[in-house]
DNA sequence: CGGTGGGTTGAGGTATTTCAAGGCTCGTGG
DNA sequence: CCACGAGCCTTGAAATACCTCAACCCACCG
């Protein structure tokens, strides 16, 4: 059988394990901190590092020549991102909030995983992890409403980061838009549909505090 | 360095070349032939196979509850599918015309995998290189209109099966509307578009044979 | 305190969908 | 051999979901 990371939220937590256990042998990851809206590699650039999020938050984005911008994941605590088999990334990614990282160079994990498969299974089963949110989220892009986008977008980040039934996004509406291909005013317009079906409230002087009145309801809403 | 087995239409050939020489060792991959329209696997099943498209051509897709379906992809002559590190499809596969396949069992896959770090290796890099299919589309739904989204299908269709300068679709308009995330008729408007452009012409008695007029301003288009 | 960076809400515009009709090709059966 | 229906494609007209533009609010900060 293939080395079972575990799928979604447990696996990055995981994999940070591993992660950790090779650099031992190898490298010492070093830390790093970007703050808020800081580049932290670009699209196309080389791919000399691999990165893990200790605090804060990541997005990696791609852009059209014309400025029209995807945002293709959100990286929380103990996401790893910027693992590229290629030599370049495929994205740009930037810090959202202030945000430190952890990283280690790729060729050591190179190293590393053409000596040992199951190190190299590893790094497949983050991959595949990888696949598995971009197949989910094109069908969220082509097929689902708006109201469904952000439904879907509540679901996901209450799974990833809520604290009890407060989900304290680190994104601003423009971010959440870009992930879910609409304006912001539409995300603006859903999140204000959603509370006044009595689904969820907004907390904190910022509308990013939102809590989850009746997660039943919103499942029910997500296809 | 990562073993290369070459991006994108190149890989898969090459990807063959690979599990071929994997299966002589182990097993013998057998053909089966599928009609069109037939069920190659459903999502969600156990994925106790990979294939590979001898002659013919697949979508794999999902669906939301209430219908709406989503192509992630078309597998095409020489393309690999199937390929899953966890236990189950995330897709249902399907022969769009009559479709020959060869396929391998995933176990003699795996057993080989979690000896040699390069064949773990080669998984990642056909896994990299479905990750990266489905980033660019990602894109493509969430921020391109229905003109650049036919114009984005038409070259990569081109790329991958064009004979001098005709493209003969295997797939009918549904499936390229439910590939790029649009209705068919919005798809064969923009075909009528680009047609009265001067761009590309129709052939054959049905209009699956598509004659690329003028790639340079197709390209163009093209973001 | 004025300015800036979010966020919300409204009104109007538009790209795409929906609904509907019609054409062409092909296979089948009278 | 022709008629007929099924499948697929195109085209038009009307409906609509989402976008665009604009105003306004609020909190924060120099």
């Amino acid at each position: 059988m293939f080395v079972n990371l575990n799928a979604h939220s447990g696996s990055r937590l995981r994999a940070l394990g591993e992660l950790g256990e090779l650099s031992r042998a190898r490298v010492i990851p070093s830390e790093f901190k970007y703050s808020k809206g800081t580049e932290i590699y670009g699209e196309a650039e080389p791919a000399d590092y691999v990165y893990q999020v200790v605090d804060g938050a990541v997005r990696i984005y791609k852009l059209l020549s014309d400025g029209r911008r995807q945002i293709g994941a959100f990286h929380l605590v103990g996401d790893i991102f910027g693992l590229e088999n290629r030599a370049v990334h495929r994205f740009t990614a930037e810090a959202i909030v202030d945000t430190t990282v952890r990283l280690m160079r790729r060729s050591s994990l190179e190293n590393v995983a053409e000596r040992d498969a199951f190190v190299a299974l590893d790094l497949l089963t983050m991959t595949t992890s990888n696949l598995q949110h971009a197949e989910d989220h094109m069908l969220l892009l082509a097929r689902k409403t708006s109201l469904e986008r952000v439904v879907t977008f509540l679901l996901e980040m209450d799974r990833r980061l809520t604290a009890a039934n407060v989900i304290a996004l680190p994104m601003c509406r423009r971010d959440i838009a870009d992930y879910l291909g609409l304006t912001l005013e539409t995300v603006s317009r859903a999140l204000s549909h959603l509370r006044g079906m009595g689904i969820l409230g907004f907390l904190g002087r910022t509308q990013r505090e939102i809590v989850l009145l009746d997660r039943a309801r919103l499942a029910e809403l997500d296809l």
